[in-house]
DNA sequence: AGTGTCGTTCGGAAATTACCAAACGTCCGA
DNA sequence: TCGGACGTTTGGTAATTTCCGAACGACACT
């Protein structure tokens, strides 16, 4: 039989792609370990679970398991019978990416927003280089162009998407 | 004539639009100061120009420069009959494009592995769930996606592939 | 070799962040 | 309306990160 150490064994690699994949997006690494251990549970584990497992505080679940939600990363179910809170880890796909491109779409229309604001307060001045202005300008042109990028690439599902490519190219 | 102080003004928006992709993908906030300072550079600007610009020490201006480099946003320039080093911001499209890929492909490959080895090792276990392993195999089939499209995307220029899936819809 | 100019590296201080324990609010059953 | 089980919020502390100044190494010119 599998005791706690072996299972912690077999954990680590997850725990540590995730808290890898966590810190990518600024996340603390606590948020990466209650993704994998998530991950590899059997079933739905309570906050009093994840406590247990991770060796985190209460408070500190609590706040990252929030924000794992928010991520679009983990669930809360109801178990029949038991009135505490539950968490699942999503593995589906399409709402991973779904969530993946919210998240990175708010980024580029926060950035989107600051460059316009730029360019305007650049105009404004009449004595801005016209280098300058051109630079900023091809940022903002970029940036544009991947938020269009990140919205067709929302409309299709992965699948759609390879078998669109993988013929364009040929 | 625009003084120093209404400069800086303009400044902000750019500056602040910089700190946020920065800390978005896990950089402090010095690297975002010094990319918004770089754009709105009427020259290429050495290190010197560097720190009286943002008030940075030499140091720091050195390290966060060298992390600009790394993530392909700024680059080393040489000016005749000048000894020292100028930078210059990264604004064409596809070489941004190219990095912002190149980066987050690296950081997918390091979790594949990381999967694959958790995959290896649940088979390893006897008594480990079903519902586990179809979990970890379930995410990593949504990493290896991820991963082909990224290749599939870094094979086209942001044109085409706005073109291509524009055309896929209709 | 000696000197001056650059850029990087290193050690410590300051600021920020992550974390925990305790207090608090909420919901439900008695 | 009380009591108990949960989850969240708060305040303080420990640990990490950021940043600076100083020392260092590299290079060019004398």
């Amino acid at each position: 039989m599998m005791d706690r150490d072996e299972s912690h064994i077999v954990k680590r690699y997850m725990v540590d792609a995730c808290v890898k994949g966590a810190s990518s997006c600024g996340c603390c690494d606590a948020v990466g370990v209650l993704r994998g251990t998530l991950f590899l549970a059997d079933e739905p584990l309570s906050m009093d679970q994840l406590v247990e497992d991770t060796g985190y505080s209460k408070s500190t679940v609590s706040s990252n398991m929030s924000t794992l939600e928010r991520l679009g990363m983990a669930k809360r179910v109801i178990i029949q019978g038991d009135k505490r809170y539950h968490y699942i880890p999503v593995t589906d796909p399409d709402s991973l990416k779904k969530d993946m491109i919210i998240n990175k779409r708010e980024e580029m229309q926060s950035i989107m927003v600051a460059l316009e604001k730029t360019e305007n307060d650049l105009r404004a001045c009449e004595n801005v280089s016209p280098a300058t202005l051109e630079r900023v300008e091809r940022v903002r042109r970029f940036y544009r162009q991947m938020d269009k990028l990140i919205d067709l690439i929302s409309r299709y599902n992965t699948e759609e998407l390879i078998e669109l490519l993988e013929r364009g190219k040929g």
